[in-house]
DNA sequence: CATAAATAGTTGTCATACTAATTATTAATG
DNA sequence: CATTAATAATTAGTATGACAACTATTTATG
């Protein structure tokens, strides 16, 4: 009986690995230099110039204290820089810079060959199905905290 | 083009986070004192009595250095126990305590109380499209690693 | 306006994941 | 049989993830 709960997370818990891990490991191979959750990081600012931390955080659904530590590896890096805002000095408007520009360019084209290996043998169909279920589980498990 | 792996390697990635931290706050507020990987292994040892450190990160999908420090800490706790194995002195045979099987059968109902909530308007067949296309996935990207 | 509450970000701690390298032991081979 | 391979487990280093606690600043409120 308990065999399902079992197994639902279980098998989503090791995919997700898998995926990350496979991902990973071809950026390895093409010498890129940066992580998966740094891509995704870069990725957002490529496609929205400036962003609090904060906003950055909800685009990519990490916390806060996981989002300052890659800011600061990307920063390290020369990939990114925290601008001061102008009208609230708690946060930080963070940026690519030229460097994390063309990161990004350089990138972008075999990031669209390493997608497509997971899905061999799968439809639209599936894929439709799947981001379905994630989806419901995600709101099913929502954080509803009410304080 | 390319939001599709962005798409699902992301969906994974937070649902299988949600997950599991939906599981561990309920081990909290359970007060089990034990994480949810933690747990897995524990559950393996319960059902298979004796297992080599080796064979354990096979059921469970971790690597070695990983499953090392869970069977450190579940050591600690008091919970499993490294025996000897009598042919070969490279490896230990890893066991509950007569503390690691009550925690078990002490936990064992309420795990079945927890997995219910993820699948909340989910069904029977979703669950089966689910593991099959999970399954598919984690295939394609399979550790072929030839040498 | 003064104080309390909320917000943005950081820091610290522990656990897990992946990689690479190391030790000890056993198996394979010339 | 001696040397090399392979195997089991560990250790070390870096990154992420969750949580709690903290600082600085801003907003709400009385």
């Amino acid at each position: 009986m308990e065999e399902r709960y079992n197994a639902y997370s279980f098998l989503l818990d090791r995919t997700a690995r898998r995926v990350k891990q496979f991902a990973q490991r071809r950026f390895k191979e093409m010498g890129f230099n940066i992580t998966v959750d740094q891509w995704l990081v870069l990725k957002q600012l490529y496609e929205r110039e400036q962003l609090k931390q904060n906003e950055l955080a909800g685009l990519v659904f990490k916390d806060n204290p996981t989002l300052t530590r890659i800011i600061d590896l990307l920063c390290e890096k020369g990939l990114t820089e925290r601008n001061t805002h102008p009208d609230d000095r708690r946060c930080f408007m963070v940026s690519l810079t030229k460097r994390g520009r063309s990161k990004v360019r350089e990138m972008l084209p075999s990031i669209q060959e390493v997608r497509l290996k997971a899905w061999e043998g799968l439809s639209e169909r599936d894929f439709n199905q799947f981001r379905r279920i994630l989806n419901k589980i995600y709101e099913n498990l929502g954080d509803d905290m009410q304080p």
